[in-house]
DNA sequence: TGTATATTTGGTTAAATTGCCAAGTATCAA
DNA sequence: TTGATACTTGGCAATTTAACCAAATATACA
């Protein structure tokens, strides 16, 4: 892979990556979903440490896929992008392909 | 997160993480733009030992993203879903939206 | 001011990911 | 059979990721 194309394929794998983890899924579908809740709320959700989470948005946040807003002592966060929802449709598609695939393996 | 919920963003992260990965983005890219193309033809695009290919490819295969053919010495991959393209114009336009973010926040 | 709530950050540890080399398997061809 | 090519797998070291607790920061409120 010569620079260039490294780079991008860097600059892609890079926001893939904050979606690849299922807490950071809950999320974002959340939010997608939802419109934007405060940490405590995803923390709630979620059932890990309030430091966890706060873990989990700041990466999505570093990936530019969330933005955040404080009122009061609360911080809430909403999505900066609305396509994943999409991309969702194409992952559930897989899985439920999966599946049917390995029904067959066992019939 | 409940046990059914976990288990349905767990099953989306493992594919999302078999995406996250610039080589595996590149054949991803590549087989799915240009159709098949075997291990050696792959490695030598993306520069890598042929071993580590061989182990993204596993990778893939494992998450139901591609498939395999065996025709005489050589080993074909293909896509086993056309949504991602999709997707990665999802990304793209984060990419390009952080870009802009980033040249404003220098002016 | 002092206390409680909401969130982030430092520090540590365990687990997962990645990449290479070396060795193994399978196919082709002489 | 021998040798070459294409690919996969075992094994190991280095890096990254993830989770928790504890401590720090910020805001609200009595």
């Amino acid at each position: 892979m010569n620079g260039k194309t490294l780079a991008k394929y860097e600059a892609r794998a890079q926001i893939i990556k904050a979606l690849a983890h299922p807490a950071r899924l809950l999320i974002v579908d959340e939010l997608s979903k939802n419109g934007e809740r405060c940490v405590c709320e995803l923390t709630e959700m979620i059932g890990s440490d309030m430091s966890t989470v706060s873990r989990h948005l700041a990466l999505l946040k570093g990936a530019g896929l969330v933005e955040d807003e404080k009122r009061g002592q609360m911080v809430f966060y909403r999505m900066r992008v609305q396509c994943l929802l999409n991309f969702f449709d194409c992952i559930e598609s897989v899985i439920a392909c999966n599946a049917r695939r390995h029904q067959e393996l066992i019939a």
